[in-house]
RNA sequence: GGCGCAUUCGUCUAGCGGCCUAGGACACCUCCCUCUCAAGGAGGAGAUCACCGGUUCGAAUCCGGUAUGCGCUACCA
């Protein structure tokens, strides 16, 4: 009989949702979902100088911009809440008494003026840092001393001398740590507040998590965890630690990579199964070939085993062919309405809002296929909205043609469609194509002198759709205002 | 400095002793399709599997060492 899996997510409120910290939420989700288990979000807000304000929105916002939607946490609540550390101080200061009154932790009264200059002494005789354990066995006398001088001390956890601890991690399988090379480390901070490490093996115990799925970093940590856990009786969790997103220096991901926040991806146009399904892949992998994967078939074929150890770096380009990937599977109307609040954001102040619906749908489908983010539609079509043209004149010119030429063109194109009934694709394709032939024109030159006549750039959207799409009115007005421009020149 | 971990095309990765003269994807190049751009199709180039030894009939795969990289080494998480 195995425990139901409860994995959580433990974010910090010090800064933005970090891709780093998202992909090892969207690990935990993963495994939650794909073994029937409990996700749980808990906030560890923990550091009270660091906090930033709105930090904790907007984690939220990319958990549930992802679709990685928890069982208890903040907002939905649950059994085994509260869910900010912040209220559970009680809990740790419990703890950490008893680890007191067992003579498994002390208290300490170094000042952090004496431990930054115990740590520099240590750096300068090359000698591993670490707190010298100055107050592991204070008198009762000494003890009152320091009191009464009125120091409010912290609680440090008394670390076995010798020995090692070892546990097998579900990724990196078994790890050795000697005691000796782990110090006594802070368990409450003067401020009453708990560190990281008791908060952690506190709440983890007290919430039944069975998993915990963590980033690298804390690897060195785990025995920490562990003679923690075995001091306070608890049972330890199953640990897993997550590889990590370099950037394409391969060093830590961090702003200077651009960016990093999932807000951010979000703003320029990326979908969120194209996050999740790209982000998945950064550090896991079902097999040798399967690149795209829809959000059931990521939970049925995850598993632990298949992470791999060796820190992903973060592939901008890879996640730009994905997101057009993503973009092109969408239904047209689909994609028309994810589109639509970038079109309003990010078309010209001139275009007058709100947008008519009939010409965005009839327009977006000529560019789902070249668009590798959403953000990138506005200027992809910014013609179809904008009243005038505004291009060189001499664009107009082709290929091996000349200003009459092109001005011969552009007549013989608006005679042909001036009196077309129906200003479809078919019935422009059927009268123009035809004209190139009989000018002598490659089509080529006749299909370029008219798409910059009607979309005042050498690329744009196939010709006739686009000249469909914009109506026989404007299409002709635009060949008109050519015509002058060709003129006067 | 100490401790821990890792190392397959530029990048993400497959590979868990013979199927590997190492497979896929992105990016790159060529060609096809074609009104431009995309998309799509067909090809190409790109990895002596970090290095050096060892084990074995046989190693990318196992072992040891070296190098390099990363992480931790806070009253931060």
């Amino acid at each position: 009989m195995t425990k139901q899996v409860r994995v959580r997510f433990a974010p910090s409120p010090t800064g933005y949702p970090h891709v780093g910290n998202i992909r090892t939420a969207l690990f935990n989700w993963l495994f939650a979902r794909h073994s029937g288990g409990k996700f749980i979000v808990r906030i560890e807000d923990t550091d009270v100088a660091r906090k930033v304000d709105d930090a904790l929105e907007a984690i939220l916002e990319g958990l549930k911009w992802l679709g990685l939607d928890w069982d208890e946490g903040p907002e939905v609540g649950g059994d085994y809440g509260p869910y900010f550390q912040s209220q559970r101080l009680s809990l740790y200061r419990e703890a950490a008494e008893r680890l007191i009154r067992q003579g498994n932790a002390y208290y300490c009264y170094c000042s952090s003026q004496r431990l930054k200059e115990m740590r520099e002494e240590q750096a300068r005789r090359k000698q591993p840092p670490g707190y010298d354990r100055r107050c592991r066995n204070l008198s009762e006398a000494e003890r009152a001393q320091k009191e009464a001088e009125g120091i409010t001390p912290v609680v440090r956890f008394k670390t076995p001398l010798d020995g090692s601890t070892r546990f097998n991690d579900l990724i990196w399988g078994e790890v050795v740590f000697d005691h000796s090379t782990i110090d006594d480390l802070v368990l409450l901070k003067s401020d009453g507040y708990p560190t990281y490490h008791l908060a952690n093996v506190v709440d983890d115990h007290l919430m039944e998590i069975s998993h915990v799925l963590r980033a690298e970093e804390w690897l060195s940590s785990t025995p920490r965890h562990l003679l923690m856990y075995h001091a306070l009786g608890f049972e330890p969790p199953q640990f897993a630690h997550l590889p990590m997103i370099l950037g394409d220096d391969r060093a830590k991901l961090s702003k200077r990579h651009g960016s990093v926040s999932i807000t951010e991806y979000r703003e320029q146009g990326y979908l969120p199964e194209t996050m999740l399904n790209f982000l998945t892949l950064l550090g896991w992998s079902l097999d040798d070939k399967t690149e795209i994967f829809s959000r059931i078939e990521l939970t049925a074929s995850f598993s632990l085993e298949r992470i791999s150890r060796t820190g992903a770096i973060f592939n901008q380009e890879k996640l730009n062919w994905m997101n057009g990937a993503y973009i092109r599977s969408l239904s047209p109307d689909d994609f028309t309405r994810r589109a639509l609040p970038f079109l309003e954001k990010g078309l010209p102040d001139k275009v007058r809002r709100p947008l008519s619906m009939d010409y965005v749908r009839k327009v977006m489908p000529l560019v789902q296929e070249r668009a590798r983010t959403l953000a990138e539609i506005p200027e992809l079509t910014e013609f179809f909205f904008t009243d005038e043209l505004d291009y060189e004149p001499g664009l107009l010119i082709v290929k091996k043609m000349d200003r009459e030429s092109s001005i011969q063109a552009l007549v013989a194109v608006r005679n042909r469609i001036e009196h077309l009934q129906t200003f479809d694709t078919m019935s422009l394709e059927t009268a123009v194509r035809p004209l190139a032939d009989e000018m002598g024109l490659k089509t080529g030159q006749l299909f370029g002198t008219l798409r910059v006549a009607t979309t005042g750039r050498m690329v744009a959207p196939p010709l006739f759709e686009t000249m469909a799409a914009l109506g026989k009115e404007r299409s002709m007005e635009r060949v008109s205002a050519a015509l002058s421009k060709l003129r006067s020149l």
